[in-house]
DNA sequence: GGCGTAATCTTTCCAGCGGTAAGTTCCTGC
DNA sequence: GCAGGAACTTACCGCTGGAAAGATTACGCC
């Protein structure tokens, strides 16, 4: 075992995800991964700074996988697109909670603000295939734009009730067809 | 100070909600707690069992207060039924997280459950003002009914999107505007 | 009235956590 | 071939939640 791993932060990383996919985000300990990773619990203080610097990096890979489910959804249309979002937070609960849990991540690390960037842009060309002929802004947030915001929240707001247990549904295919009855009643 | 406290139940849930409400539910430490109240930190083990006990119990009052918000809002409208959810969501976030945060209460207690009803409840009368050609089913669950999820949806989701901080606005009067402009394109 | 039992609370101990500080090893540029 | 910095380790600190065992009090029952 040579004294400099080579690619820690990748190893680190590589190991967080695990984790938090399979125990969740509060069971992620810097010691555990250190050891999976057969390295100190301080070794990667050098390249994350602390436990939150390592969820923030990890909510990054995060955001690039939430955009590109909603993306591939939304091939098929505004609502698949809806619901792929949705999806993606049953399926991936640790991960997407990583992603919107207030106090987790560094709010202001620039690969973050960048790929929560890419996802809003993702959202908001969907909506714009839901209502053409409002000529959406693309360039605009969807937080600027009622109606985007109105999805968004829909999709987002099923997709948090359904993991914090309040929903009787479940599994992803019974939570897919809440959201489509849901996104049903949204009118440009 | 005698050796039985008299009411350690109250006087924790009084201290742990202080705590969470001022630090959120991740700094309640028991051990904080029990010396706020002048006890042992495995005192209050009989009363609750562990950590997640209290977390329950507290959680419990919190969805009576939601519940309460909301039907307030409700007598001037399903709109600001909506708005009030937020309102209470954005205006005390650390106790609106305990409610929805996954992993932190016990599903299964009988207050909790009971109290989440209460909610369930009152979110089905402010739907049924909004569309009361519907003959919308009062003893439904919001869950059952599209429309009703959809309404749900949009609040909660509009909540904690606004807590996640992905929401420019921060301020609950500018939050508030956005909920209104969502839950505006919801049609029945 | 007194006694036994159960409820309540304390003391003590444990392993694990994140973080800091100081020291060691290795790579890289000159 | 050597300085200097990057990468990593070891040792330590205070904190946490929980388990176990003991002390104290309340209370029902005779």
């Amino acid at each position: 075992m040579p004294y400099h791993h080579g690619d820690l932060r990748r190893a680190v990383l590589q190991a967080a995800a695990e984790v938090v996919a399979r125990d969740g985000v509060d069971a992620l300990s810097l010691r555990a991964v250190a050891r999976q990773a057969g390295v100190s619990h301080t070794a990667f203080r050098h390249h994350f700074g602390d436990r939150r610097g390592v969820l923030t990096a990890l909510a990054a890979e995060g955001y690039h996988g939430l955009a590109a489910a909603v993306a591939t959804g939304g091939e098929q249309g505004f609502l698949e697109a809806g619901v792929a979002y949705v999806r993606y937070a049953v399926e991936q609960p640790a991960r997407f909670q990583l992603l919107f849990r207030p106090g987790l991540v560094d709010e202001d690390d620039p690969e973050l603000v960048a790929a929560r960037e890419e996802l809003a842009r993702t959202l908001m060309t969907g909506v714009a295939g839901f209502a053409p002929e409002r000529e959406t802004d693309l360039a605009a947030a969807p937080t600027s734009d009622p109606l985007a915001l109105g999805a968004w929240s829909i999709a987002h707001g099923l997709a948090t009730l359904a993991l914090a247990g309040v929903l009787p549904a479940r599994e992803p295919a019974e939570v897919a067809v809440l959201a489509r009855g849901a996104l049903a009643h949204l009118a440009p």
